[in-house]
DNA sequence: AATAAATTTGCAATATTGTTGCAAGTATTT
DNA sequence: AAATACTTGCAACAATATTGCAAATTTATT
């Protein structure tokens, strides 16, 4: 499962990726970086979760979520994400109680009308408060 | 003016503080930390530009907003933020072609309904393309 | 206007985070 | 099993962010 998703995107099928891979299948919402560090211990060198990260993000495997707090989140596309083009377009939840951010994958994110002259691309939809677990 | 501004929030008037919020004023977008310092050249500390911006944010005098770039953008609030309770919910334009950051005061940020469990309490919308000077 | 009190600044030290080149190691291909 | 291609870790470095504290500036008080 975790080997195919790598071969599917031409990836060479390592401990490190394979370790990383894991990590974001178990669990619900975004990791940042320093949430990769820490849970794989002692195994990776730190350029190795930069870098990894960085061909995760390439290969569409996984995505980025904006923060306002100086970290880049990470979170798991889903299966029609291919490289270079991203079907990321959903809404992201940021519990403030528990912390987590988690994808809303059946949430779209709405279109909105721009003044004159504005030509949109790509729209990004953060919305904080509290999370089912935490009420 | 400016002096009013920091004024009304309670903070003493100094150099830095008047500069800093100068600069926001005479610019249309957002301004990157970097953007600061470089702008405000030789004239202050780099720990005084963050703690300044911090202070800001605080008080309501600017707002932040969400990147992919591990950098936090600051935009000044409109007349109607106070100190802890921003109403700020306009959209965000990214240009990809001059790299501004805008903000839209007249588009609000839509309501999204959310699954079951999820309890909103405010939400963030960047879009990016071109803006109106770019093309 | 002069002094006292409160706040802010800059410096220095330190911590954290991100990047690069290159040799050694591992995975893939033949 | 060997050759090739790719990935990793190390080391050095660069950039970014944080903290304590003394000096300087601002505000409040008389």
């Amino acid at each position: 499962m975790i080997q195919d998703i790598l071969k599917r995107n031409q990836l060479s099928v390592t401990e490190g990726r394979k370790k990383i891979l894991e990590l974001f299948l178990n669990s619900q919402g975004a990791l940042a970086h320093a949430d990769i560090e820490k849970k794989t211990g002692e195994n990776f060198d730190r350029v190795t979760v930069y870098r990894t990260l960085q061909t995760f993000v390439e290969k569409g495997i996984i995505h980025l979520i904006p923060t306002t707090d100086n970290s880049i989140l990470y979170a798991l596309c889903k299966d029609n994400c291919e490289a270079g083009h991203h079907h990321d377009n959903h809404v992201h939840f940021v519990c403030n109680n528990c912390n987590n951010t988690i994808c809303l994958e059946e949430v779209t994110v709405p279109q909105v009308k721009l003044p004159a002259g504005f030509e949109p691309r790509h729209a990004e939809m953060v919305v904080n408060g509290i999370c089912g677990d935490c009420k």
